[in-house]
Formats: structure tokens, sequence, C-alpha cells
DNA sequence: AGGGGGATTAGACAGAGTCCAGATTTTGGT
DNA sequence: ACCAAAATCTGGACTCTGTCTAATCCCCCT
């Protein structure tokens, strides 16, 4: 998932499957998160698109990105009191968050054993499970 | 931690042992998380303390949540885009989440076992690790 | 060319949280 | 008790993220 390069005939397909009409706007925007393969804030994201010169405003970001969570093409992931990261990679894993300087790394789901779940209240099913380490520079290694 | 009472003079030695200078302000910000002894939104405790007559302003009860937050008197739960909520439970435990009602519901540490945490990046330092399992209404019991 | 529906837009709006400068309370010394 | 200094609290303006709305645009179909 890492930084991998798609072209936008690729990413027309990625939307189709994922049954999103792929517009010029959408499509810019999953190109942005799709190549970068990173976590972005809706305001990156709209920094990124509109590079040069005005293409795409603030409502179509936030509006495209809510569409593509409904569709599943990508996660949200809460972490940030201040905003919402959004996550091109839908497979399940974690995330180590970096509480200093605000950056967040994949864990892959394998790297990480959960046994003994609890059980859910009555008449509950799991959405899905999110699991944050929150790390920092370590005492020895700070000023 | 569920409901338990606290005195007005329980609440001021427990800010004392943890070198908050207890003032009148701090004394009911504190008494309504530790009496209520649930997750509750700066919202919400503006309003508890608020109850009759205005006593504390929206500037006071967020300095006094940072400032119990950095004493880690309390500790922040982020699950909701929306909102902080401020957890009087500081013993390790994780959370379930209700994504359609937004209530948060305490899971006691040992009911979790996470073996094979991955490696932390070179000098870095876990700070805390927060598991949420997001549930839902099952589709059996959905409308 | 004309019409219809989905998509996009700018800008107003809403809500959480921060900032600031002035007012008030507390504290400590005498 | 009195005063000054320090700490705390306050209202209100402000910032930032995200939503809403009404108008416009674009694209496809006939």
């Amino acid at each position: 998932m890492r930084s991998r390069q798609y072209s936008r005939e690729a990413v027309v397909e990625l939307l189709r499957r994922h049954h999103i009409n792929p517009t010029h706007q959408r499509i810019e925007i999953a190109h942005a998160l799709f190549t970068r393969g990173e976590h972005l804030s809706a305001d990156q994201i709209l920094a990124l698109v509109n590079g040069r010169h005005p293409e795409t405003s603030k409502a179509t970001v936030y509006n495209t990105l809510n569409l593509f969570l409904e569709k599943k093409l990508i996660r949200e992931v809460i972490v940030d009191p201040n905003r919402v990261f959004y996550d091109p990679n839908t497979e399940p894993h974690h995330h180590f968050y970096n509480v200093d300087t605000g950056e967040l790394t994949d864990i892959e789901a394998d790297a990480v054993r959960v046994s003994s779940l609890p059980p859910l209240p009555a008449g509950m099913e799991t959405e899905g499970v999110d699991i944050i380490i929150r790390i920092r520079q370590a005492r020895a290694h700070r000023g």
C-alpha cells in the first residue's frame, strides 16, 4: 500500500469497482490519497488537489471523502482531537500515533494478537477494532 | 469507579494529591466527573456545573480539564470526531463505542490480552495503548 | 438544441476549542 | 487587618473543522 503509483485509469477502475461515479474531482482526490498511500486530513487533501490553482472546493472534498467512506474505499482514523485522518488502507491494521509530532504509522494486523475479547452487550455486533499505540520520544533521548 | 459518591472534602484531597490547587471551580468540575464516574464531554460538564445559575465560564472548564489531563487526574478518550470525552478512570482499560448512539462503555484491562506487540520505532517509548471496539445493533435486531 | 439529474461551487453557518486583556480571588508578608 | 503580588477566572472575540444551501455547471439522452 505504501506510495504505489496509480495511473488515472487505475483510479477510475478503482472507483468503478466501488460503485462510485468517477468524476474529475473524485479522481483527483482518490489519486492524491492512493499514490501517497498516507494518512491525510481533509485540509491536506484540499491543499494537494489545488496545488497550482484552485480546482476543487472545500465542500466537494468533504462530500467526496464521506462518499468514499460510505462505499468503503477508504477508512477514517480518529486519534487527533483536531482533525480526522483518512486512510487509503482498508485492510485490517492498527496504528502507532506519535503524540509529539502527530505522525501516524501502520501496524500490520497480524503483528498484534488480541485474545479473549470480552462478551458484547446483547444484540450487538462488532463493526471493527481499533488499536492505537501512543508513542513518544523516550526519556533518555529527550532534551 | 462507577458513580461513587464523593464529598467535597474527598475531592479536595484528590486534587491535592495530584498537586492541583483546589479552587471552587476545580472542585465543582472534579466533583461532577468523579461522582458521575462517566465519560463526559466539555459541553456536558459545563452544563452540569452551571445547573441552576452560571458559575463557571467555558474558558475555565477547558482550562481546568487540560490541567487535570496534564496532572493525570483524568484521561481523554478520542473516539468521536465531534468532541473529546474525559474519563475519570485512569486505570488501564479500554472501550466499547456504540457507533449508533455514541455511548462509551468500559472494558476492564484484563478482559483483553494483547500479545506480541510490534517493535517500537527506535528511541521511542509507549505512552499508552488504546483499544476501541466499535459496536452497533446486530443486523438481525435492526429494522 | 433542449431537458433532466447528478455533481460542484461559494459562501454562510454551526460547534468545539483557544486566546486575550481585564477583573477577581487568593496568598503571603508585615 | 492591610497591601501587593501571584494565581485564577471571565466574557467575548477569534480560529478551525466540518456542514448546509441555493445556484450553477456538466453530461448524457432524445
